[in-house]
DNA sequence: CATAGCTATTGGATCGTTCCAATTCTAGCG
DNA sequence: CGCTAGAATTGGAACGATCCAATAGCTATG
């Protein structure tokens, strides 16, 4: 078991000096080709691999970004960082995801290693929970940070934010209910408290207060398990509900899967619309209403916002938001009850 | 803007030296415990970052892992994928996550970027295709490398392989199917050639043989919209056949939601079994009997593998099958045709 | 009180690259 | 043929940690 060769071992076999190697590997056109040519040989030859490690210690810039994700298990946030990943890759930045698993401890562990591998920015979705010491140490270094999907509960302005219109969206789906018949819309799923929960809730309730209609709402982990136990929960407790706005995809998906089981299926008098738009959404059956949110496209905006801030040093505005759009499907047009 | 303080400045402000910072950051019990607090305080108040870049050059050691997925939106995949950076993360190494989203290419740039950041092992579950070259230059790093879950194509005894034995397990579903007094069972999903469709379908194709039944498969990409389409599929040119054993869940969760759009709702006549018994089998609407691969104690079980290989040494045995088993759910016990 | 045997600390060399200033090469021109 | 401008190449310092052998500090022991 010998050593990793190193651009010495390639100078040696290329008859040139190290500085040679090193420009070549920088792709600088100041060799001449023929020089290049021997080089690249040398380095096929001996099987020569770049040491990105001593190459950062040099040069303190590094090709990567680190993408932290409070739930990658959730088709969205999963979408978002493939989408993110491949964006940045386009523009030659390796992106390291990481998945906190809405642990605020774990958080701080990955964004720390992060930090420790030199990443040259960080996109984090923050885990719910206490961790102001995670982003003081995170402000501290420098780092261009952007929050995007989700804010932090604390110190809200500390780094820039990205996300969607969420109220906009939750009001157009209460309003197309609205339209479709239904008179008891329910607000189904989210976390109490949550500042996202309070977005996508917000839009439901101003206009089902400006009709001065009654406001039933559910709440609970966003999971399709959820889902089903509230589709109990509102047969039994709440009859006279039509209709439900509900926090995500997951959540309407349990709910029609719920009202399936328990005989009343979705469609049939009772109008669901989700949030999110998952690629599930469309394919479900039947399919389902929801507000999309082109979760690809933001990520290829955060992308470029990013490399903005990296490159041009141009510190993106605080807080921006993307608007949303509801895509009407089966589960919110068939026939009144 | 100044630079990142360095454990030079640390020893300054602690008034010790460099080496005895850096036996603090290592943890050695060789200090004492008052120098330690020291070393500490002093790190904290010029708020000191670990540079971890530096730290390998000089150690070569690195707890880093990767893990390349050749389709990271698949929930099997991701739920593979967070479980073993969890099992990663309790014994202190970092896993890097990626995306080779089934392509080729995109698999031999991020491969080459793991090894360049230094990675001290790769988990691999590969893009179909040709990447022979990928894998040569893998074998040639002296890597610990692990296949997962999927087999290149060619060169399939580079590196050890651990799996499911998917051929039992479509076996059983077929004889489950036929128990539940089906006659005509197709097999659906996969694309054909690929050695993983191969095994899933064998144990359906011996079963079947076995009993002289006939063999209707569709193949297609393993996504929910192929499901969707294959419903018709089979509605129009094989109106006979009354049960199908899926590619995966995806597939069959598509399949019923087809069936479903037809006006055939799975459970009356119809049976239908999935593979790899994901989070929403047991969620959807019939529930979906499923064949279950336990993918997080795969997952656990990986980790552990390759912590032996990395640390001890010990190369894994070429080739594992880790046992499956049924999950019979509404999907295929329903009433007869 | 000298000394052996610890433990705790230290300075210098080292890892593999990039950066920089200096040097060598090449071609063109008078 | 000598000179020069520009292109191509080069050697040495630097990055920030770890490793190692050497040293200083401290007890216990004869």
């Amino acid at each position: 078991m010998k050593r990793r060769p190193t651009i010495m071992d390639v100078a040696a076999r290329a008859g040139v000096s190290k500085s040679t190697v090193s420009l070549v590997l920088q792709g600088s056109k100041q060799v001449r080709p023929e020089t290049r040519k021997t080089v690249e040989a040398a380095m096929a030859e001996i099987g020569y691999v770049y040491n990105r490690a001593a190459a950062n210690l040099r040069s303190a810039s590094v090709g990567l970004v680190g993408l932290v994700i409070n739930d990658l298990r959730n088709p969205f946030f999963t979408e978002f960082a493939t989408s993110l990943q491949m964006a940045l890759a386009a523009e030659g930045y390796a992106t390291v995801i990481a998945n906190s698993d809405e642990d605020p401890e774990l958080q701080a562990k990955l964004v720390g290693s992060m930090i420790e591998h030199g990443v040259a920015a960080l996109v984090i979705s923050p885990a719910y929970g206490e961790a102001s010491d995670t982003f003081d140490q995170l402000a501290r270094t420098g780092l261009p940070v952007l929050q995007v999907l989700r804010r932090m509960d604390e110190r809200t302005d500390l780094f820039p934010f990205a996300s969607f219109d969420y109220a906009a969206g939750s009001a157009e789906a209460t309003r197309h209910l609205l339209d479709q018949g239904a008179r008891h819309i329910a607000f189904v799923g989210g976390l109490p408290g949550r500042a996202i929960t309070r977005e996508r809730k917000s839009g439901w309730r101003e206009v089902l207060k400006a009709e001065g209609l009654d406001q039933v709402a559910l709440h609970g982990k966003s999971t399709r398990a959820f889902g089903m136990q509230a589709a109990d929960t509102l047969l039994a407790d709440h009859p006279e509900v039509d209709a439900a706005v509900c926090f995500n995809d997951l959540v309407a998906l349990g709910l029609m899967a719920g009202f399936a089981r328990a005989g009343r299926p979705v469609g049939q008098g009772f109008r669901v619309v989700g949030f999110d738009d998952i690629e599930e959404a469309a394919q479900s059956w039947p399919q389902l209403s929801s507000v999309s949110c082109d979760i690809a496209g933001f990520a290829r905006d955060t992308a470029a916002r990013l490399l903005a801030w990296m490159v041009e040093g141009q510190r993106p505005e605080p807080e921006l938001r993307i608007p949303v759009r509801l895509v009407p499907r089966a589960s919110s047009l068939g026939p009144a009850a």
